[in-house]
DNA sequence: CGGCGCATGTAAGTAGTTACATGATTTC
DNA sequence: GAAATCATGTAACTACTTACATGCGCCG
């Protein structure tokens, strides 16, 4: 068995929420669940395609404007099933983080090279920048507190990542705080 | 183009570091560099071949007892400059973190949800045995401030992992602090 | 002399990216 | 009527995982 099929787990997810096209869910990459997980288009719909034939979603066509074909997908039950079992279950593989600036890191000897702070430098803008995404895109979706418990999974995850987010512009900060003057 | 491949450098740094077969460059993913990056030796032994294909490395073959052969690499003058202009160049391209809890916790609708508080707890042991690793890791491999500066980038990046991962517990430990009584 | 670790490879399959390809609808 | 966006698919390729396959060396 090769890695676990992700993909297939979130589309059950989204799909269980509302239905929904390929193209929404392409969409749905590239926004929302974009912070965390990505998928092109290219590997979306063959996946829905799988998921159908195997019974954990179906289809109905709409049609919009003259002729334009829209497949919009819906959950099945043992769509539902699979997906609950998925949530269930135990998960005990953590995450290898792949951090190409991290490995480059690594290769570096001494706290003297030249190349050291300049690198630094541009992961502290790329993570601020990021921070501040993040911070706004809290504030956008959930204003409120009432707002944060009625989807309180996806405000727990953006809470997290604007977490991790912090710790890293603070220790970049830090790390180049201790960097040696000349 | 696809994904760039980044276990060639990954290879070509630790063979700057010093002449290794096959078989250690495998080892070394499963201790050192495996706490960000993860390779089999089957993904490895094509890649050496490519890079010498390419004169980024070469090898020699030494006998280890009677006639088991060992492919000794090394690395090449224009392999040093390939991996110093990866270093070199820019990383604009943030991680995405793929991390499956995560992703699991994202369609957890309310927090009176009753999975919740043992995926909250599954991970919390998780991450406190792998922070308890990295701060032994950390104790180990650098015990003094001088074995800090002598290998600073690999300092840098255990203690970075480690403060990652204590805000990792830290937030997990908030979350399961914050859910609801009954 | 048996078992574990050293040592090197290939094969088959899944996951994921980039590029190719086509056409309809809406907006300006 | 042009451009952006909606909408769906396939093809080709790279990355990565799991499994298959073989043989030597060392230690007890």
């Amino acid at each position: 068995m090769a890695q676990k099929n992700k993909l297939q787990f979130i589309i059950l997810g989204l799909l269980n929420q509302q239905p929904l096209t390929g193209y929404d869910l392409t969409k749905a990459f590239d926004t929302e669940i974009g912070e965390f997980w990505q998928a092109q288009h290219s590997q979306i719909y063959p996946q829905l395609k799988r998921l159908e034939e195997q019974g954990y979603i179906t289809h109905e066509i709409t049609i919009s404007g003259e002729k334009l074909e829209k497949k919009l997908y819906h959950i099945t039950a043992i769509g539902q099933t699979l997906l609950g079992s998925w949530i269930s279950d135990g998960t005990p593989d953590l995450t290898a983080t792949k951090d190409e600036f991290i490995l480059k890191l690594y290769f570096i000897q001494t706290n003297r090279d030249p190349r050291l702070k300049a690198m630094v430098q541009e992961q502290l803008q790329l993570h601020t920048d990021k921070l501040t995404h993040l911070q706004q895109r809290l504030a956008t979706v959930f204003p409120t507190k009432a707002s944060q418990t009625a989807n309180y999974g996806h405000y727990l995850i953006l809470q997290h990542a604007l977490g991790r987010e912090d710790y890293y512009v603070n220790w970049l900060n830090q790390t180049l705080a201790a960097l040696p003057k000349r």
